[in-house]
DNA sequence: TGGAGATTGTTTGGACGCTAATAATCTACA
DNA sequence: TGTAGATTATTAGCGTCCAAACAATCTCCA
């Protein structure tokens, strides 16, 4: 849902595929551009901070949880990242190849895994972590502290009504 | 980033670690909602939409398009909905695979391909799309209009900020 | 004590999603 | 006219991403 035609042009093609039918074009429109800031905002800051660091959007979550809460147990990152279980594994032997952390098995119960973060690793993070928060600082430099916040707030709504239906 | 620690426990412990450095926290709140957000949406209205037709997301995104505006050449499908032509390649397959298009070589420059839905893909969408409607208003049901409207216009405003560097 | 059931991380198989390389086709201009 | 360069969709190769199946381990309770 990006570009090439314009809103109205999209409404009244729309309306031609289901005329008679009511829709709320002003939800629609709100959701496709949560999805639309989403992927540009990505794009963003994968371009521009990770990139020169070959590091992925996911890579950068996985080792940002890891830095702020190391020691930490896999199924906490897992879930503090909002990904499967099964992806943290692939993620975590990539970042482990490049030696910016490292696996241990738990002392206690054998079944869990804590991830520590490597001195290349913590270094990496000191200085990439200001540079993504600048970054995040341009995303939003057309807003107003109160901007930002009423924001974060409708966003947040948003997510606690999805994550509640099951 | 979803869950498991509270903001304030995690600005405090970011704090912990970058001692000394001043940093944006309504920006990072604002930019990481706006993926917990994304995230959270998308997961629920493939849990209830999509899901029992087994569509994927971008699947349904490439089926969207399509209908509303077939016959369509590929090209367009692939910049409206944000992804890029090698992707697009792929779900095409697997959606003329489903039965639910066909694609077919252009008349005139015979290095384009056109796309059209079939008897079975338009009755899906006709029926899907009012489904998907319905979702969307669902996930703003907590928002007046004139805050949806409000919302689409933050998010627009980060949209074509990001887009337009490079 | 011991065994059924729950939980954890990994593997497997499939679909996305990208860039770079490729083949087919078109365009422009000498 | 013809040929160099642009544009198009596809393929190849890699890194996410998930659900389901799996082996190892833990918990609980008879």
């Amino acid at each position: 849902m990006s570009g090439a035609h314009t809103l109205s042009e999209t409404e009244r093609q729309v309306e031609n595929k289901l005329s008679g039918m009511t829709l709320d074009f002003d939800s629609m429109a709100a959701v496709s551009n949560i999805f639309r800031a989403a992927n540009a905002t990505r794009n963003y800051l994968e371009r521009t901070v990770l990139g020169p660091h070959e590091l992925s959007w996911t890579g950068f979550v996985v080792l940002w949880v890891s830095w702020i809460w190391e020691p930490i147990e896999t199924r906490v990152i897992a879930e503090e990242g909002g990904f499967s279980k099964a992806t943290l594994t692939g993620v975590l032997q990539t970042l482990e190849g490049k030696g910016y952390l490292k696996r241990d098995r738990g002392t206690g119960d054998k079944r869990l895994v804590i991830v520590t973060l490597t001195p290349k690793g913590r270094a990496l993070m000191k200085k990439l972590f200001p540079d993504f928060n600048t970054h995040e600082q341009q995303v939003l430099s057309g807003f107003s502290k109160a901007e930002k916040r009423e924001l974060t707030v409708a966003l947040r709504k948003i997510t606690a009504f999805t994550e509640a239906q099951d």
